[in-house]
DNA sequence: ATATACTCTACTTATTCTATAGACTAATAA
DNA sequence: TTATTAGTCTATAGAATAAGTAGAGTATAT
């Protein structure tokens, strides 16, 4: 399970993505409209910057903007930033690894290999999915739910 | 990350699938050869035994013995038990369903739909795997291991 | 200068994870 | 039937992590 400050980051994202044409958006806004603890956010927002996914102004018209294109920012990043690495287990991890101290054989330990592939599995998603594609899922379920409506 | 509890309950299922011929196990034999403390153990294999996976026999000639065939056992199952639901986030899971309270529109949240696509990539391994499989695996890797050394 | 708005560090609280302790129950064999 | 063996059950301790709060500090615009 994703944490919560995980979930936080992502949704206050797709804010920041939608509402960031009419420039910095300030964290009071995504705060409440996201229904985020506004000092517990401030701290994501700092770690998302200091990550390179977001920019920031200080100031008055200041606040928070994209630091690059929604297509370039991949969910998988977002989530290793707060919880880790995407790895069921430490050592088939690629972006850290680090040997078991339970298993004997790293080479030969089945356990690990179907870990390996579930790991594959998941960043074959989280590293391919940006916030540009999550969005336009969204919004295509959203346009599909009004058309059943009228229909 | 799967826990430690987790990693210690499919090492001693492993043990158990490969040294049950003889009769049930004691505890501390899979305690001392996995290195896995006795008394934390036996509370796994006590979780592992009302989950159905593990049967057990008490006083002397007793110990532990897998429940069922090794095929029938699926790592997804022995996971659940310990760490709770595969799904990244609640608002997906098949088997433990809960409404995010972070987002408003389930229907429509597209973060949502990617999380859906991975909870099934990882279901699709993890509820297909079989402590048998693993076994294979392992063996096999062994296999070709000592192959390699020979060449 | 002053108000605005992000930045940084520390701390609190609650929960979960890992592990330990000890008393208890069931089964076997002498 | 009693001693021994071996799993069962409940409680608790200690450490780590998660979630949230507090407050002083710094940069920017007017």
């Amino acid at each position: 399970m994703i944490s919560k400050k995980t979930k936080y980051a992502l949704n206050a994202l797709t804010y920041l993505a939608r509402h960031q044409q009419k420039g910095p958006v300030l964290i009071s806004a995504i705060a409440q409209s996201e229904r985020i603890p506004q000092k517990f956010l401030e701290q994501i927002l700092l770690d998302l910057k200091n990550n390179g996914i977001l920019q920031s102004k200080k100031g008055k018209g200041g606040g928070y903007f994209l630091g690059r294109p929604a297509q370039e920012i991949m969910l998988g990043k977002v989530i290793r930033i707060f919880d880790g690495p995407l790895a069921p287990v430490s050592c088939v991890s690629q972006t850290a690894y680090r040997k078991c101290e339970e298993c004997r054989d790293d080479t030969c330990c089945g356990i690990r290999m179907v870990m390996k592939d579930v790991r594959e599995a998941i960043s074959n998603i989280l590293d391919k999915t940006s916030l540009a594609d999550s969005l336009r899922l969204g919004d295509e379920a959203d346009k599909n739910k009004a058309m059943n409506f009228v229909i």
